[in-house]
DNA sequence: GTCGGTGATGTCATCACGTGACATCACTGG
DNA sequence: CCAGTGATGTCACGTGATGACATCACCGAC
C-alpha cells in the first residue's frame, strides 16, 4: 500500500513489493494471485457477511427489504476505517487495472447476493436486479462516504442512497 | 474469436491470433492496446449513441425516463446479431480477465451517462444512480436476451426489465 | 518519372507478470 | 531424535507488453 501510494501502482514491481518486505517475488505469487490482489485481500470477510446476514432475513420479507439488510452489515465492516478506506479508494481510482478489479469483486458480491435471494425463492431475474441494485447502491455510497468527513455514519449514508434509488427509479413510473 | 472459441482464451496466445492473420505479435498490439481489447472494440459505437441519444431527450423529463431512452438506443445497435452477441458473451463469461473487462466498459458507460444526467441538471447521486440502474438494466436484459431465442427483441426485453427494476426497487418502500 | 513523406509492418531487445519444479530450512508432534 | 509439514528461496521458462529502429508500399507534389 505504501509503495503504491508512493510511486502508483503501475511504477511499482512485485519484485519492489518483495524486497521491501524482506522476501522474493516467488515468495509474494505464494500469498497473492497476482499484483492487484494485494489490495482485495480479506474481501472475503465482507462476502460471507453478507451472505450470513442474508441469511438471517426472514423470508417473507421483500427482496429489496433483505438487500437492505445486507448493505447494513456491510457498511458495519466497511465503514470502520475512514483513513485507510480513502488511501486505497484513491490508489484504486489511480489505476484502471484495478478498479476492473474492484468491479469484478462487487459483481461477485452482487452475484452472491442474488443467489441468496434465488434460495429464498425470489424469482432469478429478480433477484438478479436487486442483488445488482445494491451494488450500486454500495458503491454509490460508498464513494460518497469515503469523500466525506470522517465521522459520518457509512449505515447512515447508505440507508439515504438507498431511498433515493427508490426515489429516482420510482419517477415517471407511477 | 474463433481462436478464442476453439481452445479458450487463456490458451490463445497473441502470437497465435497474429500468426492466424498473417501478422507479427507486434503489429496485433498496434492494433488493440492489449489481448483483450480484441473482443471490445467498437465500443466506442456504442458509447457515442448512448451520449447522443440522452443528449435528445427533453431537459424536463425524469432522470430515469432520460436513462430509459439511452437504453432503448443501445438495444437498437447491441440486439442486431444474436448469433454474435451469443458467441461473444459465452467467451466472455468463461473468463474472469474478460469479465473484468466487460464490468469496466459497462462502468464507463454508466458514467458517461451520469455526466449526461449532471448535465441536465440532475443532482450528482441522483445521476449516478440513475446511470448505474440503467447499467443493471442493460446487463441483466442482455444476458436474459442472449439466452433466449434469436427472434426476440432486445428493446422489449430491455423495458420489461426496466420495469420490474421499478417494481422490485419500490416494493417495501412505500 | 522521381522525390520525399507517411503509414503500416517487421525485427530486435527488454521488462514485468506469473508458474512449475526442485532445494532448503525451521518448526513440531511422536 | 526423526519424520513430516509448511514457508521460503532458486532457477528456468512462457507470455504479455513496449520502445527503438529498419523496411517497404503507396501517394501527392514537382
Amino acid at each position: 500500500m505504501r509503495l503504491y501510494v508512493e510511486r502508483g501502482y503501475e511504477q511499482t514491481t512485485v519484485a519492489d513489493i518483495a524486497s521491501e518486505a524482506g522476501l522474493t517475488a516467488r515468495t509474494f505469487f505464494r500469498h497473492f494471485a497476482d499484483k492487484r490482489e494485494v489490495l482485495f485481500a480479506g474481501s472475503e470477510f465482507l462476502r460471507d457477511a453478507v451472505v450470513k446476514s442474508l441469511a438471517g432475513v426472514p423470508a417473507t420479507a421483500e427482496p429489496m427489504q433483505a438487500v437492505a439488510v445486507a448493505l447494513d452489515a456491510t457498511a458495519e465492516l466497511l465503514g470502520r476505517d475512514h483513513r485507510h478506506s480513502r488511501l486505497r479508494q484513491s490508489v484504486i481510482m489511480a489505476t484502471a487495472e484495478l478498479r476492473e478489479r474492484e468491479l469484478i469483486k462487487m459483481a461477485t458480491m452482487a452475484a452472491l447476493m442474488a443467489e441468496g435471494l434465488r434460495e429464498r425463492g425470489v424469482p432469478a431475474r429478480d433477484a438478479a436486479l436487486a442483488a445488482e441494485s445494491g451494488a450500486v447502491v454500495l458503491r454509490v455510497a460508498f464513494e460518497q462516504w469515503v469523500e466525506g468527513p470522517a465521522d459520518a455514519d457509512l449505515r447512515a449514508v447508505m440507508r439515504d442512497t438507498l431511498a433515493r434509488l427508490t426515489a429516482v427509479t420510482g419517477a415517471g413510473f407511477s
